[in-house]
DNA sequence: ACCTGAACACCGTTCAAGT
DNA sequence: ACCTGAACACCGTTCAAGT
C-alpha cells in the first residue's frame, strides 16, 4: 500500500490530537508513518502547507450550511463544565442558517452558533487554535466554514464583514488558546491558577461583541 | 565587560525588530554578543523566561500611568496610513487617566486610550504579537500595562473585568498579527492581497467591543 | 561567579539515486 | 511515480571543566 496526502494529513492530526503541535514534526509524522522524511515531501510542499489541511480537518464538521451539524467537534465530547446548550438566548433558534433579512435576531444567533461550533470543534485539541490560525493567515480562503461567517455577517448587515470575521474569531482563536495553555500550567504547577478563563469566559465575550455589532442603539450607526 | 542579563534582553529585543521571531534563537543572539551559547543559561533560565522579558521590555513605555506616553513605541512612528490622531472619539479626552465612576465615558476613553497604546507599541515590531501573547499565558502578571487595563475595566464598573481584559487584549493581538502575516504574505507574493486589514479595522473592532461592554441599553445590564 | 567547549537530542528541507 | 539515504544548516538545553 503507498503513501496518501490524506494518511499524511489523517496521522498529523492524530499526533496533533493526542501529543500538541511541539510534537507534529515532519520527523515524527514520517516514524509515525514507517517512510522517511522525505517521503512526505512527495505529497506536500512544506510543513505549513500540512497544517493548512490539517487545519481545514479540524473544521470540516462545519463545512456544511448547518453551524451545529458536529458541535462536539472531531475530538470528543465538550470540554468539562455544567452541560446543556451553549448560548442559550442564541442557539436554539438557529444554527447556521441563512439570516431571515426581515428578522436581524436570526442573524445574531447564526453568528453566534457557527461561532460556538467553531470553539467547540477546537477546544479538545491541544494548538489548534494556533494552527487555524496560521492556515488563516497563509491561505485565508482555504478555511471554508471562516468565510461562511464572514457571509452571515454581512448577510445580517454588517458594515465591514470582514473585519467582523476576524474581530470573532480572533475571540474564539484566543480564548481557546488562552484556556489551552493555562491548562498546560496548571497540569505543570498547581498552585498558579489565575482565573479558569473557559467556556463561560468565552460566552460572555462572544455576547459583548454581538452587543457591539447588532446592539441597538448607537452601535447600530458605526460607519 | 562581563555579560549582564539587561544586554541580553536588549539583544534579543534588537534582533527581533530588525529580523522577526524566526531569527530570534539561542545561537544567533550568543553569536551577537559574540559569547558561546552556554553564557545565556547563567542570565536567563530559558528562552521562554527570556521572552518574557522582550515582552515587558516591548510594552515599557505603558507601565506608567499614562497610557499614551509613549504612543510611538520603541521602533518609531506608527505603520502606514492617513495621519492623524487615532480613535478621535476616546483617545483625546484621556489616555490612562483613572476613570471618573461619576463619568462613564472617561472610562471608555482610558480603556480605548491605553488598547491603542499597546498597538502602537507593537505594530512595528514584526511578531510581537506573538511574543506578548507567549509572555501573557506564561507569566500573566509579568506585564504591568495588561494588569492596568484590567484594572481600568474594573475601574469602568465592567463585570468580568479579567475577561474583558482578554477580550480587548485579543483584539489588539490579533490584530497585530493578522496585518504583519498579511504584510509579510504581500511582500512575497504581491498577487495574493485580500484586504489589507490595517489601522482602521483595528479602531473599528476596538470600537465595536467597547460599545458591547460600555453599550447604553441592553448590553450593560449583561452579568 | 561567570564562561567555554562540547555534547545530546532534536528540527525543516533538499536531492541524487534507486525501484 | 514514488520513495530511500544522506546530507545541509540549523535548533534549545545541559554540564563538566576552566578562570
Amino acid at each position: 500500500m503507498t503513501l496518501t496526502r490524506d494518511q499524511v494529513e489523517d496521522t498529523a492530526l492524530a499526533i496533533l490530537t493526542r501529543f500538541g503541535l511541539a510534537d507534529l514534526s515532519m520527523r515524527r509524522l514520517a516514524r509515525e508513518l514507517d517512510v522517511q522524511v522525505g517521503a512526505l515531501y512527495w505529497h506536500v510542499k512544506s510543513k505549513q502547507e500540512l497544517l493548512v489541511g490539517v487545519a481545514a480537518r479540524l473544521l470540516s464538521g462545519l463545512d456544511g450550511p448547518d453551524g451545529l451539524a458536529d458541535l462536539a467537534g472531531p475530538a470528543g465530547p465538550d470540554d468539562a463544565g455544567p452541560p446543556g446548550p451553549p448560548a442559550p438566548q442564541d442557539a436554539p433558534p438557529a444554527g447556521g442558517r441563512r439570516a431571515d433579512p426581515r428578522d436581524p435576531a436570526a442573524g445574531r444567533a447564526a453568528v453566534a452558533g457557527l461561532a460556538t461550533g467553531i470553539r467547540s470543534a477546537l477546544v479538545n485539541v491541544p494548538d489548534s487554535a494556533e494552527v487555524v490560525q496560521v492556515a488563516q493567515s497563509l491561505q485565508p480562503d482555504a478555511l471554508k466554514p471562516l468565510n461562511r461567517l464572514r457571509s452571515l455577517l454581512e448577510s445580517a448587515g454588517i458594515a465591514h464583514p470582514a473585519w467582523a470575521q476576524h474581530l470573532v474569531m480572533n475571540h474564539v482563536l484566543g480564548s481557546i488558546a488562552a484556556a489551552q495553555e493555562a491548562a498546560r500550567l496548571a497540569a505543570v504547577d498547581p498552585t498558579a491558577s489565575a482565573a479558569p478563563l473557559g467556556e463561560d469566559a468565552f460566552e460572555w465575550g462572544l455576547q459583548v461583541i454581538l452587543d457591539g455589532l447588532f446592539g441597538t442603539g448607537p452601535a447600530a450607526a458605526r460607519p
